[in-house]
DNA sequence: CCACCATTCAAACAACTGTTTTAAACGTAC
DNA sequence: GTACGTTTAAAACAGTTGTTTGAATGGTGG
């Protein structure tokens, strides 16, 4: 359980450290996050977590307030560093537009959502991987508490990927835009997640989980799906 | 709560009716399916669906043996009829392909699986709406019971969609129609679902529910993603 | 050394869980 | 009428749940 050494290339001074654990803290964080993902939150018990990360029952409803607020706190020291790369990638992305240096085109938006995705898949520490799935557990379970932290705290992330989405594919009126940006989040999102409905059926022919190898398959699918001819209806 | 009256045009004489639920059974059923998709399964407690059902405690494990065995009902209710119409559309498709009838291609592989979920969705009952958003939560919650039936009774189903979407594909190698197959699952199944990322922050531009709607925008973005040129990696 | 703080610990709290049991009522078919 | 499958009712079962309590512990600064 050694913290790996952080090794973002530029410190960028502005981010926000977040909070700071303990060490005991830190091993019911790490223990949660675990369960949570592999069991979700109600199936979770303290009594597990706190026998998994070996220290005593009390200490969680000492060092978080409440089970709802241990969640809380799991998903957002992965959420919120992820967050902040998401918008380091579109300000770079955008600087090097604005100086001619590159061109605003679909590919390069969701590359902006790609890397760090790619990034915490590939999180030596597993953390990363973790949360991915965590998320999306978030996502159907319908978090009333942590839906309210995103929306307060990180709706302009969605809006900064409409805007450039929208400038990428400027032939599309603003409505098509968000489709194509939710349809095109919502594949990649799923395909790092691990959701994989095939698998359901237990005739997943997709080897496995290789975070370069989703890469590969997955950014051709969405930008040929985003690029796609203005929408009509087929014949049903 | 009145039945709906069975519309299906084709009384499709292979058809197994599945297992005909009494009037407290039935209520049993309806209660826990709202509430299984609202709550999930761990945090539905047997009180609480007796309660709105209006029924007795005791008679959930009188009727289905275990709170398990009854969520395997819940949803084995809807999947069973669904999942024959998928065939049922498969094998139209193949044997209009066969007359000459209709051309094998993309888009008319994934109608066989966009008109069942149409159908779903728009359910008058409500019920089919529900279920697909409890689908969505097998997935991610991965009962190990609802997994193992799909694989033994259903894995069929996979094979078929792989096998057309192979012929549609034919520049494809096998690997790569498998990871297209899933993606463009993906895409479909959750867009159905309603597993909208962008309305966990708060800023989904994608109006509302409407099925006719998702269709219309998802069909070309999954036909474009599915036809997209051969994978080349693009630079990180 | 002592006081102070944060932390840990075992124990207990009341509430809720799925399930079973016992009993009594209901309607229907033989 | 008697038997049977169904349903209701109320109660109890043994476990587990999140949370709280109060005492014990440990190290740090005065």
């Amino acid at each position: 359980m050694v913290e790996p050494v952080k090794s973002s290339p530029l410190p960028a001074a502005d981010a926000d450290p977040g909070p700071k654990y303990s060490e005991t803290a830190t091993r019911i964080l790490d223990a949660a996050e675990g369960l949570f993902v592999e069991l979700g939150l109600e199936a979770t018990s303290l009594r597990l977590i706190t026998q998994n990360a070996a220290v005593n029952l009390a200490a969680v409803n000492y060092h978080f307030r409440s089970k709802d607020a241990l969640f809380e706190a799991v998903f957002a020291r992965r959420f919120a560093p992820w967050a902040r790369e998401c918008l380091r990638e579109l300000d770079a992305l955008e600087a090097k537009v604005a100086a001619g240096k590159a061109v605003l085109d679909v590919e390069a938006v969701m590359m902006c959502y790609v890397r760090p995705a790619l990034a915490l898949s590939k999180d030596p520490s597993g953390g990363g991987a973790l949360f991915v799935r965590l998320f999306s557990r978030v996502l159907v379970e319908n978090h009333r508490q942590v839906r309210e932290t995103l929306s307060r705290d990180w709706g302009h992330l969605v809006a900064r990927y409409t805007l450039a989405l929208g400038r990428a594919l400027p032939q599309l009126s603003s409505d098509e835009v968000a489709w194509r940006l939710h349809l095109g989040l919502s594949v990649m999102f799923h395909a790092f997640a691990g959701n994989d409905i095939l698998k359901l059926f237990g005739r997943s022919a997709v080897s496995a989980r290789d975070p370069d190898l989703i890469v590969k398959h997955v950014v051709p699918f969405v930008v040929a799906g985003m690029s796609a001819p203005n929408g009509r209806h087929p014949a049903a």
